[in-house]
DNA sequence: CGAAAAACTCGACAGCGCGTCGACTACTTG
DNA sequence: CAAGTAGTCGACGCGCTGTCGAGTTTTTCG
């Protein structure tokens, strides 16, 4: 807990002075090599000063984290709210998450790499997976029910499969968005790609 | 790189005495948590005496993993130089891997978190990685040229789709092995499911 | 205005984990 | 038994973290 209480004033000029300093070295470096020091003396203040206003480099993460709160959803919705194979609504999703992981990249990969050990980030990516997964496995459960997707691993299962892939792909990508062509294909194989399976003789 | 030199005595004992030290740690705790005390504890050494066998905790990792060489391969062989959607050939090779993973996940992940940043470990995983990707791609493009598979993704793209959604859902599964059945369904698809495009209206 | 309170700043300190160095002991091999 | 090599260890310095207490500013309000 920051000591911190209210009121416009100095301190939150500084506050975001830090938090400038942090979106900035993240465009240079992943975070583990970012180091307290330098985020106090990108806001010009010492390294004991710091502490009055975050308690660790990862509650920084956290902060910034909150920042981007609402770009995850939003551009989803028509997606996770459809049915069937909706290709243009698909490919926005993915477009809108490809984007997120170019310009936050760094931030993302610190805070999934940080989360295991840090139980606010670990609980910031529980939820954002689960939001994920859950809707996504209601929207497979309706498909199939209507007969638009064939039966396949249960749907929690399959979704998570997806978000796991989503993620995996977007961290290790050097162009996100060169992959969201693909990755709307795979993702639609994934969810209504039933594949005959070939006699087994010639 | 360590100073030892050859030759069977009392200091391979103790080298051995590390790794195992090290194995059973892993049993219990990431390897972000495990400390170079503690190592040489367990082997009834000093610290400063741990840096005679090994050169950090992460040369220690790459030992452990360098016993765990061969492993990966094998019982991939027949799926990977088969054709077509070989049920049985793609399920012994994902049961091998989730296997390990049960065994060594520990060991497996925190190698994996620690690679950007060590580059002998980086090297490890992107041979790895590069191995199985290729020979991927390469089965794609026979069956493609064959007839077996549907057009889609570049094959190293769509390989090395697979290839991340393996390691993402193995890492992050309490139950590797009770993925195995989900897993062969979903590559199945990725590969060879060419589903049918609805027609636009009811 | 001026005094108490709050917001803010900083140097000094203690802790932990890492890796190194040099001196010491114990084997082994001619 | 001498000399070299293998193995051991305590002490040190480093970098980064987080805390404490004492200081300075800024705000608040009687």
């Amino acid at each position: 807990m920051s000591q911190r209480r209210r009121g416009p004033s100095k301190g939150d000029l500084r506050e975001r002075a830090i938090l400038d300093t942090a979106r900035e070295l993240l465009g240079r470096k992943p975070l583990a090599e970012i180091t307290i020091d330098e985020l106090a003396a990108g806001a010009q203040i010492s390294r004991s000063s710091f502490y009055f206003y975050f308690d660790s480099k990862l509650a920084v993460v956290v902060a910034l984290l909150h920042g981007l709160a609402g770009e995850l959803g939003r551009d989803s919705e028509a997606w996770l709210d459809g049915s069937g194979p909706d290709v243009p609504a698909l490919r926005q999703s993915l477009a809108a998450l490809a984007t997120l992981w170019r310009d936050q990249g760094r931030l993302l990969a610190g805070a999934l790499a940080a989360a295991p050990g840090c139980p606010p980030l670990a609980r910031w990516r529980a939820a954002l997976r689960e939001t994920h997964v859950e809707r996504l496995a209601a929207r497979i459960t309706r498909d199939r029910a209507a007969g638009l997707a064939p039966d396949g691993p249960a749907p929690h299962v399959l979704a998570a499969l997806i978000d796991d892939l989503r993620t995996a792909a977007f961290a290790g990508a050097a162009d996100p968005e060169g992959l969201v062509d693909d990755l709307v294909t795979v993702e639609l194989r994934m969810l209504y790609g039933d594949f005959a399976v070939p006699h087994s003789h010639g």
